[in-house]
DNA sequence: ATCGTTGCAAAAGTTTTGCACTCAA
DNA sequence: TTGAGTGCAAAACTTTTGCAACGAT
């Protein structure tokens, strides 16, 4: 695994920023690398207070926020339209593929983006700096038990 | 103007699923038009209000709400990490180029997502059944006074 | 030893709900 | 006419703040 860097990582963003590191921020960035499926900050306050039962709400709001100020962490528009909390590694160019059954999600990196890249900014005549891409659709798993659901938009009351 | 497309489609959604088309209804539709950057449900309900003294900050949830299900409106992640609301154009994929200086939008269907999308397949194993690309530059128009700032995420507080 | 960080509890802010009244169909 | 939709106010929930104690450096 790959974590260790990540934490190391978020730890030098720390203390580069006058920051210190403390159990509770240890606990949180280790809860997110456990979770990096969509969660919301309920889903993180609730998770934390199980495995460290300490922590308090307002320090893991604290610490998310700080944590998407130094671009630890990052945010996300979940399916169910809510904002949800990722880890933004390093260097990623945010290219995902999120399983629409059960959350999984897989980060790639797409050199192909460069292609279209060059095509939109003739399109949009726009100077593009940064990009994000994100694919929706089923994992391995989940395609051996069940097909695409397409479209489920209906009112319910 | 393609709005009152726009409009229509959107009435024509909510009496397909037996919605009434109230005048709340009607403003808030006309308010998302008219703000079609980025913009959260605090600007939703203090412009509406400003706009149409009458309406309820819970018909403004409760509406927003109901256009998010039927797909009138959909979500989308600001820059600040907050959520905020957005006309979903029909038959729009999601291409969307941002421009990181005065938040003007454009959307486009990139037809060449197809090329990636094959490669992306491969690479994940996944099966693609939707995508959304976001991609942040400079806009014509701010691309005539600064240059793009690449990074600006040091903490300040 | 020092000051940033913490947990707690209270405050502030956001979103939902209940209800009687209104108005679109 | 009638029931879905509304505004209002209260309730529920989420997020932030104040503060004394704590602990990383």
């Amino acid at each position: 695994m790959a974590s260790t860097a990540f934490v190391d990582k978020a730890i030098q963003t720390l203390r580069d920023n006058g920051y210190k590191l403390t159990g509770p921020r240890l606990a949180i960035l280790d809860f997110m690398l456990e979770n990096e499926k969509q969660c919301c900050m309920r889903d993180i306050c609730t998770g934390l207070q199980k495995k460290f039962s300490g922590i308090g709400t307002a320090t893991v709001y604290r610490n998310v926020n700080l944590f998407l100020r130094l671009g630890i962490l990052r945010t996300f528009p979940a399916k169910n339209n809510q904002l949800c909390y990722l880890i933004n590694r390093p260097g990623d160019r945010r290219h995902q593929m999120i399983c629409i059954k059960c959350g999984a999600l897989v980060e790639f990196s797409s050199c192909s983006f460069a292609l279209i890249a060059e095509e939109i900014e003739k399109m949009t005549r726009f100077e593009i700096c940064d990009h994000t891409l994100e694919v929706y659709g089923l994992c391995p798993g989940c395609l051996g038990k069940q097909n695409c659901p397409a479209g489920d938009k209906k009112a319910a009351g």
